[in-house]
DNA sequence: TGTATTTATGTAGTCAGCTACGTAGTTTTA
DNA sequence: TAAAACTACGTAGCTGACTACATAAATACA
């Protein structure tokens, strides 16, 4: 498809990377169409999140997520306007505000559940490939714990 | 770092991809700036598509570099301003705008061939672990060809 | 040759993340 | 115990991509 870029090697990953997660975020949003399910991509770390751990203030879940507060915050405002997730102030510190899946936010998760691994395995179909990407991702992230972009390149010679 | 969205796996890879993604746009800029060079990530795709290819159409340059036509009048709108890229009207076909690199744009990029060629090491380095991430991305891209996450997840069972 | 279609470009508005900054509770410390 | 520092949350506005729609030139065809 296109040329000069991926002939560019490298130094366009970044480019590359974010076409790859716009691609599969839209396919994800087609598939939960497909199913007859309102539910947006951008939501599933919220609410897998509440799923697996219940109760959590706006903090935890921004770093449970790895997304900054303001970014977390907006989707959690979308959540509670869909009432899919509740929220209520922590009454041990005024400060917090612990949010919880609401009824309809549990009986969406039972919902999806099958979607989810159906997904899952459509996923790993197409990534497992000889180099596997998230394996890949994993390992990169590794590195850069290591070592960072910004870093590596400084101590070129 | 994150924890429930890393062990969700799968499903959370495109919130990963574009993370990754950032990150390294991130250093890139950062990198550009220790260097003393006034360059954006972002233009990369335009500015080393014309330095190999002298002279384009907007519909050449971004069918190219694999973005939209619209992203790529902004980014071209961006140049311009920034005098690195010059741009006439078409003599023989009066839709088309043809592009080109300034003196400016040329000098610029004869400044940032060692500067890529020390990102290309330093990425090279990060990312050539047992999964190679850029095979891993080419690998999918073939693999989506054949058929997308929408109809690899419609054909299950 | 005039009309319909296609192609090239442009504009407006959306989206999903971000940074910067501000306010209000909580904790620490002099 | 009051001031300082820290933490949790919120708002505003930016960014870099997108889609949808509009317009004008070129081409095809009746």
């Amino acid at each position: 498809m296109s040329n000069v870029i991926n002939e560019s090697g490298i130094l366009a990953i970044s480019t590359r990377l974010q076409r790859l997660a716009d691609t599969l975020r839209k396919d994800g949003q087609l598939i939960y169409k497909a199913h007859g399910i309102e539910f947006e991509p951008k939501w599933f770390p919220v609410i897998y999140t509440l799923y697996y751990k219940e109760t959590m203030s706006v903090m935890e879940i921004a770093a449970g997520i790895g997304y900054t507060h303001p970014s977390t915050i907006s989707l959690l405002k979308e959540l509670e306007k869909q009432k899919l997730i509740r929220s209520r102030k922590d009454k041990r510190d005024e400060r917090k505000r612990l949010l919880t899946l609401s009824e309809k936010g549990q009986e969406l998760v039972q919902q999806m559940l099958p979607v989810w691994k159906r997904m899952e395995k459509a996923l790993t179909a197409l990534t497992n490939t000889a180099n596997n990407l998230m394996a890949a991702i994993e390992e990169v992230e590794a590195q850069m714990e290591v070592k960072g972009f910004y870093e590596r390149e400084r101590g070129i010679r």
